[in-house]
RNA sequence: GCUGCUGUAGCUCAGUGGUAGAGCGCAUCCUUGGUAAGGAUGAGGUCAAGGGUUCAAAUCCCUUCAGCAGCUCCA
């Protein structure tokens, strides 16, 4: 790939959305101004979908979400007026005057950064009685601002300039677009998307649970394992025919060896400590020190490498509390790792053989995803430069020879190494990081990882961190949104339903359900004394792939009907016929399996 | 952790100082029916927890806990 598709962060265009939105949050600004004239402005810009304005209150009242229609009534107003929006620009120290006599703390903040990044002067755009010191550009007046295309939508807690030692700042967010129709659909949407949210959705098909007894730890329930197993059970099965094997190592490990990894001193604050017969020891937040000692238990050939070793471990970190977000964000989850160590020739070989390996697994469920590089953060990070910079241009050649574009997030790597990241985006669009390939040159070398080569002379042995559903839950939490609780039938934690139409069909019924259940199908039924209308609509919250209506006519033919998922009638037919109908479907491949040519070694 | 909002029955939610409510779900009974709301009766709540104000608190105040939207952080 060439180094112009690398997409790096770049400021985005400046078309007229983009002045629509950014004006808008000036009028905004104005109309909070008028309500509360001391607030202090912070910074306002045009975001995804709409625009924001950070306020200082000070000891003034914050206003919420009580004060937003009034807010929305005052821009309205405010439109009516016609402003004009002027630009002036003014030299630099000028401005600085101007803006600390004002006492906008914040801009005069922002002034000074610009001036010492070596501006001689900044703009100024006046609309009115509002006066701001920003880049533009803007509409020309506010009549060009249709009062039926911007909502005021909600506020929030921030951080000027996003820094959590630096004060909080009230954030009121609005939505706008270019017409009314594209509001509204935005608006349309998202409603739709909130309705699917895993948190919603995960409760009402028994999935999983939280409590206050165990905060960020989810409980997962009799459908949500089934989920889960399917899961797992097709992670190993693909897994084994690229050439991983698998280990599992304790969940509690001592002291010494987390110094030894460097977790002790770089991740304390995410770790679970504690004391065993009085030594220290902590509950693992990665698996990879227990995956290096398994390694060093005997002497590696370089003929053995790659190894590829898996573990499904179950690790603790202890997020913020505020961090927490249904399985999104957890605080014990199940992670899909594995290492691989290898000679440092093997390295873009065996990660383009990651990176496919994640991009069969996504295509699997349909979902689309984004590619990240993360390099070196600037502080708290094991091993050389010279090792770092080897360790990215590896991840980077990998990428190249991919071929699909990928962003940089400059200094967000682990601290053991750069690192691929798969983001992928939730119902409401949200982007969220789940596999993740981290090159480590770091580790090996505090383990003293080593291999003999074909020279008989001891290397030092390269290694990578990988998971690709990222973790389990948030996998999961991302699959029920994806799907909308409506499972493929491999995934669907209950794959068919038996409905009796009376009581007297009951035991016709059990026997239906335990031929599907010996052909390993996931299966229940219903027995109540309902009407079959009533078992039809009970049925609806669960998703089920296959409703079974049996009634007479289908006990004395040997026979079920089936009513899809969609409401899709089927003729009726023999359990046999069903089951040769679903085999297929319970298969993430459908049957079919995609050949693999594991990358050849030199 | 920070800012803002919220916490009433299993679920969704009404209830702003004076004897805790609705719909759905659940249980029992009637009904045994052919593809998304049949009928009757009934059980369920220390109104998140603790403290305070008041003759009186679900309601007002304080603290704590938890949830939600973001910020920050990250799988």
């Amino acid at each position: 790939m060439s180094p112009e598709a690398v997409r790096e962060k770049a400021p985005k265009v400046k078309d007229d959305l983009y002045k629509i939105r950014h004006s808008l949050a000036h009028v905004l600004a104005q109309a909070v101004l008028q309500m509360r004239p001391n607030a202090k402005l912070a910074f306002g810009p045009p975001i995804d979908n709409g625009f924001y304005y950070d306020f200082d209150f000070g000891d003034e009242e914050a206003l919420g979400e009580e004060d937003l229609p009034e807010i929305q009534k005052r821009m309205r107003a405010i439109l009516k007026e016609n402003q004009q929006f002027e630009k002036r620009v003014l030299p630099v120290d000028e401005a600085l005057e101007y803006l600390t006599g004002r006492g906008e703390v914040y801009k005069v903040e922002h002034c000074q950064r610009l001036k010492e990044a070596g501006n001689a002067e900044v703009s100024f755009y006046t609309n009115g009685p509002f006066d701001d010191l920003c880049e533009g550009p803007h509409v020309e007046k506010t009549r060009d601002l249709k009062p039926n295309i911007f909502k005021i939508d909600r506020t929030s807690g921030a951080y000027w300039l996003g820094d959590s030692s630096r004060p909080s700042l009230t954030r009121i967010y609005g939505v706008a677009f270019a017409t009314k129709e594209e509001l509204n659909d935005y608006l349309f949407w998202r409603a739709e998307a909130e309705k699917r949210d895993h948190r919603v959705v995960g409760k009402q098909m028994g999935l999983f649970s939280f409590h206050d007894e165990a905060r960020g730890n989810p409980f997962y329930l009799p459908h949500g394992v089934a989920v889960k197993d399917a899961l797992l059970d097709f992670w190993k099965r693909l897994h084994r025919m690229r050439g991983y094997v698998f280990i599992e190592t304790p969940t509690i490990l001592d002291r010494k060896l987390w110094e030894t990894s460097g977790h002790w001193f770089n991740y304390r604050e995410n770790m679970y400590t504690l004391q065993i017969d009085e030594e220290d020891c902590a509950v693992k937040p990665m698996n990879c020190p227990g995956g290096m000692l398994v390694y060093n238990e005997s002497p590696k050939s370089f003929r053995e490498l790659p190894l590829r070793v898996g573990e499904l471990g179950h690790v603790h970190r202890h997020e913020m509390s505020g961090a927490l977000d249904g399985l999104r964000r957890v605080r014990a989850f199940t992670q899909d790792d594995a290492h691989i160590f290898m000679t440092p020739e093997q390295i873009t070989d065996e990660i383009v053989g990651v990176i496919d390996l994640a991009d069969t697994i996504y295509s699997v469920f349909g979902l689309e995803y984004e590619l990240c590089l993360s390099t070196k953060p600037e502080e708290k990070t094991i091993g050389s430069d010279e090792m770092w910079e080897k360790a990215t241009d590896g991840l980077r050649g990998a990428l190249d020879r991919w071929g699909k574009p990928y962003e940089v997030d400059e200094g967000a790597g682990a601290f053991y190494g750069p690192k691929i990241d798969f983001m992928l985006r939730d119902a409401l669009n949200r982007k969220h990081q789940c596999g993740t390939i981290q090159l480590d040159m770091a580790l090996p070398e505090r383990f003293d990882l080593t291999y003999i080569g074909p020279d008989n002379a001891s290397h030092r042995a390269v290694m990578v961190h990988r998971a690709l559903y990222g973790s389990i839950d948030r996998f999961l939490g991302i699959l029920i949104e994806h799907f909308a609780g409506a499972f493929p039938v491999w995934l669907a934690p209950i794959q068919a339903r038996v409905l009796p139409i009376t009581d007297e069909l009951n035991d016709y019924a059990q026997e239906v359900a335990t031929k599907l259940l010996e052909a390993g199908f996931r299966v229940d039924l219903n027995t109540k004394s309902d009407k079959i209308n009533r078992k039809i609509r009970d049925a609806a919250p669960m998703h089920i792939p296959y409703l079974l209506v049996v009634g007479k006519r289908e006990a004395e033919e040997g026979k079920v009907a089936p009513r899809l998922r969609g409401n899709e009638q089927l003729d009726p037919l023999s359990v046999e016929d069903l089951i040769e109908r679903m085999r297929p479907e319970n298969d993430p491949f459908h049957g079919t399996t995609p050949r693999w040519f594991p990358p050849k070694i030199d």
